[in-house]
DNA sequence: AAGACGAAAGTGGTTGA
DNA sequence: TCAACAACTTTCGTCTT
């Protein structure tokens, strides 16, 4: 590769993600998509499971989708098709054709709709490509197996870019994806958790050092206090502080204790704003990280105070 | 006066009978 | 389906800087 981008042009960001498979580097702080015009070697598409990856491996022609056809605007016959079938293949010719236009015309009318909506709250959130191309698969998938009947458009849109972001290890809050699209998060939250029930989308926790770069970088923290974050993290993760506990949570007291001992103190609730959850909570996940690790003495050469 | 701390009560979601 | 439960929030009073 010829010269590696060392920081982000866009917010100074050292978090790059460089993901090998779609030829990106991604800031992990802003979301900003650096290079993307590295050679892809990779197959084209991740595989959802393995019967589906069989058969998808680098063929055919180049598949998007994000367009609401895929790219392949397949359609059965033409007119001129018909002069060259009689009996049962004319009849099974226009079965074929009023099934394909029935379903495919109500189902292409929705996606065009809906990954418009995708691409609107995707360029709000800069996200980059990739997640863009994820969240638009589920969504496509999604609606093929009349998963948003019932649920509204916008919903399933915000739910699928919720998971595209868990999958590719660029979380969003559900805070954040209701500020872009405008659905309550609780809606947001269901219709996740449905559809990828549905579709059998496994997602990993999300991990707490995930948001570290991009909470960080809104406080404007230094780089050694991120990492400083990061190292309490693992100690917190090695204690099995984190299991069960909202990953924000855990991120922001993490920051938070990092900023003391760098003395970049940030109030609680300037922490607990962008990280969307409450003082209280990060007291709470605070006080178990100063007294689970011995961090205490660290803070306390800070402020040679006293004890408690 | 602002921030940190903690208690108490309330909310929405998960789990297990 | 219902109740118990854990995590998190809201609210509020008190202490610290």
């Amino acid at each position: 590769m010829a010269e590696l981008v060392k920081k982000c042009p866009e917010c100074g960001g050292i978090n790059l993600n460089w993901n090998k498979d779609r030829g990106e580097i991604i800031c992990k702080d802003c979301g900003l998509v650096i290079e993307e015009k590295m050679v892809d070697f990779s197959q084209e598409w991740r595989e959802f499971d393995s019967e589906d990856g069989e058969r998808r491996r680098r063929s055919g022609a180049p598949m998007t989708y994000t367009q609401y056809d895929q790219g392949l605007g397949t359609e059965v016959g033409q007119k001129a098709d018909l002069l060259r079938l009689e009996g049962r293949d004319r009849n099974k010719f226009f079965r074929l054709r009023k099934w394909q236009s029935r379903i495919s015309t109500a189902i292409e009318r929705n996606l065009k709709l809906a990954l418009a909506e995708l691409k609107r709250v995707s360029s709000y959130l800069k996200l980059p490509k990739s997640v863009e191309e994820e969240s638009a698969r589920i969504y496509t998938l999604a609606v093929q197996r009349g998963l948003v009947r019932g649920r509204s458009m916008e919903s399933v849109v915000a739910g699928a870019l919720y998971a595209a972001c868990r999958r590719h290890d660029v979380p969003r809050t559900l805070d954040e994806l209701s500020e872009a699209s405008g659905i309550e998060k609780k809606e947001i939250g269901r219709t996740y958790r449905f559809v990828t029930r549905e579709l059998g989308i496994t997602i990993l926790p999300s991990n707490p050092a995930d948001y570290i770069a991009r909470f960080a970088s809104a406080l404007k923290l230094s780089a050694e206090t991120q990492s400083k974050s990061i190292e309490i993290l693992e100690k917190a993760q090695k204690a099995e502080l984190t299991s069960g506990r909202g990953p924000t949570g855990i991120a922001a007291a993490a920051l938070y204790v990092a900023a003391l001992m760098h003395g970049e103190k940030r109030t609680q609730r300037e922490v607990a704003d962008v990280a969307g959850v409450t003082e209280v909570t990060i007291r709470n996940r605070y006080k178990e990280l100063l007294d689970e690790l011995k961090l205490d003495k660290e803070l306390k050469k800070k402020k040679g105070k006293k004890r408690k």
